[in-house]
DNA sequence: AAATTTGCTGCAAACGTTTGCGAAATTGTT
DNA sequence: AACAATTTCGCAAACGTTTGCAGCAAATTT
């Protein structure tokens, strides 16, 4: 058995070929019986219309690609599935593929979408990622590149992110307003952009506030490191940890367990977080939200605008939310 | 701009365009001196092959299809992963699209797997799914379709899937092992064939026992539900919890924060896991291991044998093997 | 009755490739 | 110098669509 095409149909019912191709479309050329007998005849032997020789025919693929570091991992995954959603309620479909943080991955990623002519794609470049100029090329043939969470820093291309900042300043002041006096604040590796504008942010808002609190800040590049760093700093007493992020805060839960600390009255805990880790434990630990599933909703609507004309180039934000627990 | 085509190189160096393809290929027809001149314009030119055309062409699409329930779940997230990984490896494309448990959106997303003409197909079909009738027309087209996971009941296709029974078994073994006496078994949705084969195994291993162990059951179709159940449940002074999932596990698991108990002193626990969840409480809880990622290499090479031409059919499994953390 | 309009359908080219076959140009053989 | 063999290349068809244009019959107008 072979795949039904519009040929197959036409000898079938001694119509042309684009007889048929107006029938299944129903075009007002077409008279209704012949169409009647078309759509009949078409549903019986089950016909597909062959989307690559519509993309061939059309150059419009209605496909978009998805590049991101790790499809395991639960920011990524709100993102992930917000988008698919959105393509599949408009008609395209989604390619996804994971870099693994690693450029030349990407860079074949990259050509992959290129060889299927995809329409738009959404990306989230890896941390050693420099030369973004790969994906600048994709805008010289009018591919709009979405750029979304990790994005490069200051060039000229369409952006939609997280508020890297704010929802640091939204955690230092959540921490403030309950009257905390000595935090330990562990953040993720040094030399992302993100690690830096929470840092930054988190500091200069805990240290403007006038009865100073005292501040105790860490680098951890993984859980373990996180739950290492936590241990040795309990010897100092804080009374809040602040976590940059859902791994992080995965470590420190797993010493605060070990040390069998009650939360949050032996310690209070606070974290930027999609939601989902947070939720596992019992105080659920009180986060910043930063929403993937907002924040594909965001890009997706940025990619529309491009395609639907839009030049000008932007950058979008969505805003963050405090998520009480009860850990805070 | 335009993509470049073959037809564009072969306008600038005067070829015909066979013999830019041919050249691109390294076909032996074509002298070195050619190949040279014709490799050098193309990449200067950025040349990426038309993949629509080329499927059309030589209708091997070189792209596969994945339907799952969500994405946003450990276990499909490392299968998805694995995929991925052994696609790229093997120069395969993969579409990913998911069903939201509907068979409804199940039905559309297969329907552009077959526009886009795929060369197989991995489905995790979902529990309403009944009539997999739609699954199996794709085999009379010759496309290979690899259920894993969840799969259809008693059906003449392809399956890989997790050791439903013997990871339930091995929890058993493994709490017999220890002496327990008292054990409060959670599992899911009861109409789901993998739960009635686990609680068939896990109660069974349980009860040939000699010395009885005494065996609670109950049924959580979430993770809330699992935590309400083990508060309840916990006047019975259980001294062993199993779960049947993560989903289970986690409600578990805030139920006993909640209680403050000690792991595994108050009260033990296992798991069957992907094993993500479990690493993240202190003492890490011991799983018996149902690995996405094996699960993963092994759809894919069950594909890739269909592929090669093998007609006969395969139920695969994937051993399970025992994780231990320290919670039992 | 001739001319015009209307309704329905078919022809053919195009999208970018691949590939069997034949043709020209070059080389080697007697 | 004539011929055969080899190297190198181009022609053209095909994959399954879409779509501008033209054709033709029937219906309507003059």
């Amino acid at each position: 058995m072979t795949n039904t095409t519009l040929k197959k149909i036409s000898e079938i019912l001694g119509l042309s070929i684009s007889t048929i191709s107006r029938a299944l479309k129903d075009h007002p050329d077409i008279s209704d019986k012949t169409k009647q007998r078309v759509v009949e005849l078409a549903t019986t032997l089950d016909y597909e219309p062959n989307a690559n020789a519509i993309n061939l025919r059309t150059s419009n693929s209605k496909l978009f690609g998805l590049i991101v570091p790790s499809t395991s991992n639960t920011f990524y995954n709100s993102f992930i599935s917000s988008v698919e959603v959105e393509c599949r309620r408009n008609g395209y479909s989604l390619m996804i593929l994971q870099s693994g943080d690693d450029p030349a991955i990407e860079l074949t990623n990259l050509k992959l979408c290129r060889q299927n002519r995809i329409t738009g794609l959404f990306v989230c470049i890896s941390p050693e990622t420099i030369n973004i100029e790969a994906f600048l090329k994709l805008k010289e043939i009018d591919v709009p590149v979405i750029f979304f969470d990790k994005v490069p820093e200051n060039n000229n291309c369409n952006k939609v992110c997280v508020a890297d900042s704010l929802s640091a300043t939204m955690a230092a002041t959540a921490i403030i307003n309950r009257k905390k006096k000595k935090v330990l604040a562990l953040f993720g590796n040094t030399h992302l952009l993100i690690t830096k504008k929470r840092i930054a942010a988190f500091t200069d808002t805990i240290n403007e506030k006038v009865n100073k609190i005292k501040l105790i800040t860490g680098h951890a590049a993984s859980s373990a490191e996180a739950e290492e760093l936590t241990l040795t700093n309990l010897n100092e007493k804080p009374d809040t940890v602040f976590c940059m992020s859902d791994e992080i805060l995965t470590g420190v839960m797993k010493a605060i367990q070990r040390k069998r600390l009650k939360v949050p009255d032996d310690i209070a805990v606070i974290t930027i977080s999609n939601g989902e880790i947070p939720k596992l434990y019992f105080p659920e630990i009180t986060y910043v939200e930063t929403s993937g599933l907002k924040l594909g909703k965001l890009a997706f609507s940025s990619m529309m605008a491009c395609l639907a004309g839009s030049t000008f180039i932007q950058e979008l934000t969505i805003e963050s939310l405090l998520v009480e627990g009860g850990s805070l």
